[in-house]
DNA sequence: AACTAACCGAGACGGTACGTCTCGTCTTATG
DNA sequence: CATAAGACGAGACGTACCGTCTCGGTTAGTT
């Protein structure tokens, strides 16, 4: 059980080769994780996956295709889901979805946001993305809404609007860590209002 | 009259020539509401204002701080004030936000936010800025609470954030365009919250 | 068949494209020609020769070794070879040299001598090439030394110096105009000595 | 005796400031004599100087020209003299000139050589400065040939040059340190010429 | 069994931008 | 009016990536 030879991956024939594909995006995550945005060149991801550079241009059109791919690959955070009690849902929704991002997932997805500043595919993804959750999201409170626990004159998407942006904020600013009586005051701000009496 | 001579901008002495500054944020704004964040260079800010540089990297040290003294430059929309209403400020403060931003700003803006994903100084420089809105749009919440127009144990900063990250989100995915009838429905949404009954 | 595109020269694959080559050095020995080493830089050879700059640096470490490249590859001068005549064929090394010089090569060797006073790379690369001359006209002087034409007690490659310093030093104060009766009164100082009687 | 004081240097009128060209030309030797051509700039120079670069613009119209000047000014070389015995002035002559070059006065006088390859009035100041020294040397030859000392049908300046250029050439390739015995095999095949028997 | 087609890695190509350096000119404030 | 200081436009430096190209080699399907 020596294993010391460099296998030097090729072609499998006409077809794509499932092996450069995986090292590629693992390259590709390493780098985002290590170095975040500033690193990520498809060079240097190349060098480190031992791919050529045409196999990644062919396989990815742009940069923001192979960060999408990354993101998408990795994407493991739960859907948010109503357990018959809204506030601690949202406080668990918001809790892990910090915790994953601090856990390294931020330093892809914020990549992505900021490529989509100028790449007009990478922003049409990521409104598609940003659609879908505030789906997933407005369909829990949606459901928390019918059982009584949410005003009924509330929109539920908008409300998973001012949940991810608020996320978002902290991701792009660097201000992940909040403690959990910090979230718990952004749901009670949510939750009631700022309305006196 | 002919006035054809093109004098070519030179020193004043030890001192920064104010002309240079003006050419050189102007050449960065036209560059920016042009081609984007694509298409700002360093190089091509130094093309377009006829300037060297040198004399860009002497008064801006990174891209992002460039980037955000154009942004600071043209940024003419009022710090939000308490008038007495707080509803009303809330949506005047929101409208006034997308407003400017659609007229040309968001394009700045959003750039410096992409910067700041990648490059440590922008991201400093983006973190003050943000700071720095917080305390002024949380100052005049602070003042309706005082007026008996918040609830006096909501967070001034706090509802800041709220509602500058849900105009950054905006931003970001290309969904500036509310409507009054929904902005109305946002700060409803921020100042009632979504507690029943 | 009119032939008007210009194809773009490109890379051939994993390995050299001669044409690129050609066109460098070309390119730069044209500039060395018509403004002399002032007017030399990569910038220059590489826009002149619609090459990248990293394409010369791959292939040339330095402004020096770019600089021999040309000068090697123009030098059309033949090696000093004895004839039986070493007067004569001292003659003719000296006057082939100082024509050859005088003809457009002078402008590329005193450029490479130039930089090699203040280039280390270029200083060694110089030496080389010295070094080699010296070895090449001490080989012709031995071989008249070995025909009983010059004293056995003379160093060939001493002489060799002698020839090409005096060489050098006509083309660094621009006096590369020597007629043959200068020539001959040269070469016989060299061959007779100065000492009376 | 504590000198804490920066007296900054000041103009001391409508005049040329003595301080300040000594100042200069101090930095531009000792800089010349550290770093080599490679470090020599005029920049280079006010900075060590504690000079503004127009004071050194004003004086020395190029850099060539401030070359020059530091050559001249350290140059302490005596004149070669006849002594009555001419091998014996030639060796002396040589020795002593390699030694001051080897003492830090080559650096300077190789950077003029240096500069004269791409600058006129370098050329024609070194042009200048070359003959004078011919003609100091063929001085010295001549008095040895009125002595008997020398071939009457030797040339006295063409010598000297034959002299100087061999010197050149080793500054120029690095090649300053000669024994004793190996001056001697110069000065020998100088005075004995190669003619056989 | 030979041939083709598409894949693979490698790496060179023409470019653009980077951030730094020096150039030679200019204006200031100081004496 | 000379000085130290230092900003200015200009442009070269050497490096990093960009996206494209060609190469030589591999393998899977098709003839």
């Amino acid at each position: 059980m020596t294993e010391p030879r460099k296998p030097r991956r090729t072609s499998i024939g006409s077809q794509r080769n499932p092996e450069s594909e995986e090292a590629i995006l693992s390259a590709a995550a390493a780098i985002l994780r290590e170095g975040g945005l500033g690193a990520f060149s498809i060079e240097a991801v190349a060098r480190r996956a031992k791919a050529g550079k045409p196999t990644i241009y062919r396989w990815w059109p742009s940069k923001a295709a192979l960060l999408l791919d990354v993101y998408h690959r990795q994407k493991e955070v739960s859907p948010p889901v109503y357990t018959g009690n809204v506030r601690g849902d949202l406080m668990r929704f918001m809790t892990e979805l910090l915790s994953y991002w601090k856990r390294g997932g931020g330093a892809v997805f914020r990549s992505v946001i900021a490529e989509a500043q100028g790449d007009p595919a990478a922003a049409a993804a990521l409104a598609g993305y940003a659609a879908e959750r505030r789906i997933h999201t407005g369909a829990m409170i949606r459901e928390a809404q019918a059982a009584g626990q949410v005003r009924p004159d509330a929109d539920p998407e908008l409300i998973g609007e001012m949940l991810s942006s608020f996320a978002w904020s902290r991701l792009l600013t660097n201000r992940l860590d909040m403690s959990e009586p910090e979230i718990a005051a952004y749901v009670d701000s949510l939750f009631d209002g700022i309305r006196p009496g």
